[in-house]
DNA sequence: CCAAGTTGTCTATGATACTAGACAACTTGA
DNA sequence: TCAAGTTGTCTAGTATCATAGACAACTTGG
């Protein structure tokens, strides 16, 4: 590597550097308290000063994911959460899967009106009113993903306040008589975090998201919430499981 | 934003400034064709000097995503493939469906070992002979995404050599005797592309890629081969269908 | 034609990124 | 105890990032 691809990219060769020693990391090329190979190591596979490759290790240390210590090595420290993309698909019940603690946090709740596309989703007219819940969603306080759901204002009014003291979508749609929805399609794409989000998710800026768009139907197949949701893609892997 | 911002991601400012607004185009807030916001105006929305804007835009525009017309102002062009993971999923056929024409090409293949994890997958024992192909799959000449396939050495004698003349996976295993297949578990996820993936995808440096874990079976259930694929976040777009 | 608004180009300055080399401080195993 | 290997700290030089201001070149609409 060298200035020449970072000038390309806009992004900063340590910054290479920590994301491949994060992705050795995730492909499991070195495990939870592995000790990584040394920063002259390091700095010859990838071509870069040891400098470099000292401001990649202590960005993945302030994130939590390695250890320095002094005079013995670099050690390894983190794991995703796995999350099935079923048509039953419950934020609580997966986090709870894997054995941690669930938690939804209201942001802002607001009035909106239906764009064309929103429209379509929902089965209604542009224009239609419509409540937007913008929420986070935690496992173990640490933050997973940022959703905006539009529901129809005329089908869940109040819905923002049945969030705040629900916390959980589940329920909100318990509430209106909804018992049980099945999820649609889901688009899947990647991008980068923007500002607003990366505090929220407690997340450094530049840092690759997960953004999913689906849309929960009940089982008549009659739509009953759409969502924009963006995940912290370091913190989660999804699961697609067929037939 | 400000540098404090580029300074603890390892982003450029210009970079982010270009990611917000290729988000905006993904997002459909700027449409094909559509003329984006003057340089000053876009350099006070991200409260930033117009000559990084300049920068992002100079960026999007070698990426063909934008044009700047002198005098006049800067436009959008751009779209995202579809790409449905389903039970039955076929590259060829995908591309097709989105009236392009898709292409395979043979990177590399050469012997390999199955390690702990590979034979699991591929229902062999640890050490297995396996097969390796290094292929990359195209649309219209567009780079989507790069795969490594591995099956085993013994049920696929010289398959490097039939994927080089069939140039399809799908063809591949007909040769072998197999009719039909389906895909298993997908498991998905996001990160930044590594510098020989990003030749290979004409993508720079830094850029977000969706990395997908999949092993395809046959009609009994035995699995036939497992693939690690790296797309192009910004040419391609998961649909996962349910229900 | 003209004025307003747009992109294109130039100079200049300070902050940051990366490289390079040297040495200190500490851990580990022989 | 000692040598080898590790992380931590310092200085210095070059290239890039970002800001700032000014003006040219061009398009559009009145």
């Amino acid at each position: 590597m060298s200035m020449q691809d970072t000038a390309s990219s806009g992004v900063a060769l340590w910054r290479l550097v920590a994301d491949g020693i994060e992705r050795g990391i995730a492909d499991g090329r070195f495990a939870a308290g592995d000790k990584l190979p040394g920063e002259v190591e390091i700095a010859e596979t990838y071509r870069v000063n040891r400098h470099t490759v000292r401001r990649a290790l202590a960005a993945l240390a302030e994130r939590g994911i390695v250890r320095a210590e002094r005079g013995s090595g670099t050690y390894v420290e983190a794991q995703r959460l796995a999350y099935p993309l079923r048509s039953r698909t419950r934020f609580s019940e997966i986090v709870g899967a894997d054995g941690r603690e669930p938690h939804g946090r209201l942001i802002e709740a607001s009035d909106d009106v239906a764009t064309r596309e929103l429209a379509r989703e929902l089965g209604l007219k542009a224009g239609a009113p419509l409540v937007r819940i913008e929420a986070m969603r935690l496992a173990d306080r640490t933050p997973i993903c940022i959703s905006t759901t539009w529901l129809s204002a005329e089908l869940f009014p109040d819905a923002g306040a049945v969030f705040a003291a629900t916390r959980s979508m589940t329920k909100l749609l318990e509430h209106y008589g909804v018992r049980d929805y099945r999820r649609g399609a889901t688009r899947i794409t990647a991008g980068i975090v923007d500002a607003t989000d990366a505090a929220r998710l407690d997340l450094a800026l530049g840092r690759p998201i997960l953004v999913v768009d689906a849309t929960d139907h009940d089982l008549d197949g009659k739509p009953l919430v759409t969502k924009h949701s963006r995940f912290a893609a370091e913190r989660v892997e999804f699961l697609v499981e067929n037939g």
